[in-house]
DNA sequence: TAAATCCTGTCA
DNA sequence: TGACAGGATTTA
C-alpha cells in the first residue's frame, strides 16, 4: 500500500504531533507485531525517550530516540499510524500513548507491517543496503547508471528497493505511462532520451501523488485518518479494459513479475 | 524469473 | 469459489 508519497505525508503528520513528546505506555494487541519479551525490552527503552526526529527512506519510517536508539516501522501492503484520543473501529495491532500528546495507533488488516526498536549504531536493513531514495537521492546520473547493461524489465527493476527506494506498484505504472515506455522493455535498451524523460516522469509523478497527500485506492490513510485523493491522478493503475486518457484505446491489463500492470499498447513504447 | 509465503478482505 | 490486492523475502 503505501509508497513514498504516503509514508512521507505520514512522516510529516506525525512529525507535527509527536517531536519532543515521549511515549509513556505501550499496548500490543497482536502478539506477532512483537514478543512478550521484545515488549518489556521496548518499554526500558523507549519509555520516557524523546523523539528528537522523524525520517524517513524510502518506505521506512523511522524515529530517532533522545538516547539515540531508533524505532523504524514498515507498512507493507496495509498499515496504517492514525493519532486518535480514543480506539479506532477497526483492530488495532499496537498502541503508544504519549505524555503530552494524542496516542498513536498501529492498524493493518493485513498484519504484514512490521515495527523494530534498533540500537544506536545498528542498521536497520538486514542484508541488501537499500538504494537511493526516488525523491531525496536519486540523481539523472544515478538513474542512468542503474538502467545501464541491465536485462531485467523496467517495471521489476523500479520496483526493487535494493536498486531505488519508495516506488511501488502504483507511481511505477504512472511514471512509465507518463514517459510512454512500456513496463516491459529491457531497462538497458531504454535510450538516453527515454531515461531523462522516465527520471522526470518518476519525480513529477512523485511529487504530485506527495502534494495530495497520497493514494487512496483502498487503505491507506494519513495520521489523521483522512484518505489521499492522488488517486484521482491516476492514468493507468487498476484501469485495465477503460479508455486511455491520451489516444482513447483501452489500456491493457497484464502481469510483470507477479504483479499487475497496466499500460497503453499504442501510447507506451 | 517465478512461485510461495506472511494475512484479511473484496469483488466478479 | 477463486482471483486479486499498495510489499518484500525466501526458495526453487
Amino acid at each position: 500500500m503505501p509508497e513514498l508519497p504516503e509514508v512521507e505525508t505520514i512522516r510529516r503528520d506525525l512529525s507535527k504531533h509527536y517531536l519532543q513528546q515521549s511515549v509513556i505506555g505501550t499496548q500490543i494487541a497482536d502478539p506477532r507485531l512483537m514478543s512478550l519479551s521484545s515488549l518489556h525490552a521496548w518499554k526500558k527503552r523507549v519509555h520516557g525517550q524523546t523523539w528528537m526526529e522523524l525520517q524517513r527512506q524510502g518506505k521506512y519510517l523511522q524515529v530517532v530516540l533522545a538516547s539515540g536508539e531508533r524505532i523504524v516501522f514498515h507498512l507493507r501492503m496495509t498499515g496504517q499510524l492514525v493519532i486518535l484520543d480514543r480506539p479506532p473501529a477497526m483492530k488495532w495491532r499496537m498502541r503508544l500513548r504519549f505524555q503530552n500528546a494524542k496516542d498513536l495507533y498501529f492498524c493493518d488488516q493485513r498484519r504484514f507491517g512490521e515495527v523494530w526498536l534498533l540500537s544506536k549504531d545498528q542498521p536497520w536493513h538486514n542484508q541488501h543496503l537499500p538504494g537511493p531514495d526516488a525523491l531525496n537521492e536519486l540523481t539523472r546520473k544515478k538513474f542512468g547508471e542503474i538502467l545501464a547493461k541491465r536485462t531485467t524489465r523496467i517495471h521489476p527493476l523500479l520496483l526493487d528497493q535494493r536498486r531505488i527506494s519508495g516506488i511501488g506498484n502504483i507511481y511505477s505504472q504512472e511514471a512509465l505511462f507518463r514517459a510512454a515506455i512500456r513496463p516491459t522493455r529491457q531497462a538497458g535498451k531504454i535510450t538516453k532520451a527515454e531515461t531523462t524523460s522516465l527520471f522526470t516522469a518518476l519525480r513529477e509523478t512523485l511529487k504530485a501523488a506527495l502534494e495530495h497527500r497520497g493514494s487512496t485506492s483502498r487503505n491507506y490513510r494519513d495520521a489523521y485518518g483522512r484518505v489521499g485523493s492522488a488517486q484521482l491522478l491516476h492514468a493507468v493503475y487498476r484501469k485495465g479494459g477503460k479508455p486511455c486518457s491520451r489516444c482513447q484505446k483501452p489500456l491493457k491489463s497484464i502481469r510483470v513479475g507477479g504483479r499487475g500492470t497496466v499500460y497503453c499498447s499504442s501510447c507506451q513504447r
